[in-house]
DNA sequence: AATTTTGTTGTAAACGATTACATCACGCGT
DNA sequence: ACGCGTGATGTAATCGTTTACAACAAAATT
């Protein structure tokens, strides 16, 4: 006995008008007379409608839901993404669809980055895409620029593809952090890198490289070390600083996971930061300022990202495709700023 | 000059077959010859025909989607259950909507859970809910069990309103804490809550002074620190512990994420951990075994919870709606393990 | 008083898929 | 030859909205 919801059909009998002033009544309330919108509303409480989505949707041709592509969601650094853009899309009246590009362990199948099969313009009406890894072609084949949805990247994003995005100024961010470490006497300096591939890792490394080059200093190779993003690798880079003979003083982090894991795996093994090597971390987490030692850092404005490029995307959808397509969309860029804390200090005497 | 996206008239015309065979091709191929099976293929693939999923959900009566109602995106305990949710989910091919119930600034306006208007079976398949704290006229008012949506709470749960579950089994989870550290030898052990109105600080709390009942111990009400699972939170209670004249020589802390700002506040005033005060957390966050000292902790198995709650649900939608009024559902508890580590160790002597 | 404007409301055609039902051709048993 | 089951396909109704257009009355203009 399968209980029909109401429709607008049955509204509009109730309050003894046709579908159409049902459907007016609510979407431009103005354009009815107060008493029959009265009645409808009245109408509407009475029966329980509630509108069918799928209905609307395909009347008006949008989906009223945008995608947000996530590298990988149990990476605490874009829970504060989402949930800027979770805050302003849903006050404009749109669904947020996250999904984990990489579904299970990252590091597992390298080459793991999935587009799935619901970000294309029949789905969504906007994308947002936090990984830079995804397949180039993958955007593309959404379609010309006429009929694929509009989109976003944000943090991360690809050289092959032309898109707005907003991000930070990775290099001079890396930049920053390394000349802190010079003003501080470091001249031994080594980078905890992320992934190979990503366009993070090439520019926090190229800024480390020019402050590093201004201050008329280089890099040994045994002192840049791989990583991932992930608190193990900044382990694992702490089991390479401990085992090699020669050791930078001082090491940046891509990321303050790699550096919390970094630091962690270093204490334990009574290595003492900041005093036999200084570290700075990236992004300030929360987690950063209550770590002990509490975390140099670069900070990221991490809630306001997810704003920006959640507005920036509202923008781009408002426009017509054939403009759309005309201008490649602005690029912003957020300010960082280097938060000083504790675990940065002169370099070790001897 | 806008370009319309292909449909299904389009692919049957280039395919000389009628609409509903390439609908027939796409959902049951085995209800299609082989030739114009193929034929259809070669139509879509060579108009680009994309299915509309508005049309679909319209006619089929459905939305391919399902909501999660999270408390609080930030928080990095909710980041895996999310993942194994999205995991299953797109497995099954439904979308997954996320949202924050308490858009910005918990603790700000206090009682700010949102009941989110999308979530209602005109929007979504199935509900997954995270908050506890949800008023529960709102659940209900999602309409007679015939036409709401079918809905599982993961983690929190509300004692109001009763639906299938998945969870841990909190009291004895809280219990085996301060077993642990009344093993050690502790008998002034106090708490660190979760927010004041949530199932688990009570559950949590209840275990608690189970075990010291147990041991004919009580917890004096100086040595409940109230929290809200915040660094900040952790922080404050670390204020409290140093001010007060009488102080427990053992804290367990409703979450990871309390405890590391409680531990990180007591180092940073030169207290010891656990030489003065043992800390035992709850959840075990990634980045519980990586700080230090390593926290002890009561591991919740997240992944699986998400996963659990997923499948949970999809079972859920694969009844018909009469049986699913008549059977409240299962309530999973899923285990969790005392993991101990280095914040506990005996109480100090004198 | 005749005409135009304005404001409200109704009629009905989309939107793009799914699917019950009808149709048709073919092969089989009697 | 005849009827009948079977498998493949087409026809057309349907899902619940939105909206262009038509219709009409009342008010404003001439």
């Amino acid at each position: 006995m399968k209980t029909k919801a109401p429709s607008i059909r049955d509204v509009a009998a109730a309050a003894g008008v046709s579908t159409a002033t049902v459907s007016r009544a609510l979407s431009s309330p103005d354009k009815v007379s107060a008493p029959t919108r009265d009645a409808v509303f009245r109408a509407i409480e009475q029966t329980g409608y509630r509108l069918n989505i799928a209905a609307r949707n395909l009347r008006k041709r949008e989906t009223g839901a945008v995608a947000v592509l996530v590298p990988n969601l149990a990476n605490p650094f874009f829970s504060a993404i989402l949930s800027g853009i979770a805050a302003v899309m849903s006050e404009a009246g749109y669904n947020v669809l996250v999904t984990d590009t990489t579904p299970f362990g990252r590091g597992d199948g390298v080459t793991g980055h999935q587009f799935p099969a619901f970000a294309n313009a029949r789905h969504v009406d906007g994308l947002i895409v936090l990984d830079g890894l995804l397949p180039a072609e993958a955007l593309d084949s959404l379609g010309p620029p006429q009929i694929r949805p509009p989109t976003v990247y944000a943090c991360e994003w690809s050289e092959l593809v032309d898109r707005p995005r907003v991000t930070i100024d990775n290099v001079a961010a890396g930049q920053g952090a390394v000349e802190h470490l010079v003003a501080l006497g470091h001249s031994k300096i080594g980078h905890l890198c992320g992934p190979p591939e990503n366009v993070l890792t090439r520019e926090r490394l190229k800024g480390a490289q020019a402050a590093l080059a201004a201050a008329g200093l280089a890099m040994a190779p045994g002192w840049v070390y791989p990583g991932d993003f992930s608190l193990e690798s900044g382990a694992r880079a702490a089991d390479a600083w401990c085992a090699a003979p020669d050791r930078p003083t001082a090491v940046f982090c891509a990321s303050d996971v790699m550096a919390i894991g970094f630091i962690g795996a270093l204490m334990r093994r009574g290595v003492k930061v900041p005093a036999e090597v200084s570290v700075i971390g990236f992004d300030d987490l929360d987690m950063a300022s209550h770590f002990v030692p509490a975390l140099t850092t670069v900070r990221q404005p991490r809630p306001e990202i997810g704003q920006s490029a959640a507005r920036l995307l509202l923008e781009r959808m408002d426009l017509s495709p054939a403009t759309r397509a005309a201008s490649p969309g602005p690029r912003l860029v957020l300010p960082t700023e280097l938060v000083v804390r504790e675990t940065t200090a002169p370099p070790p005497v001897g």
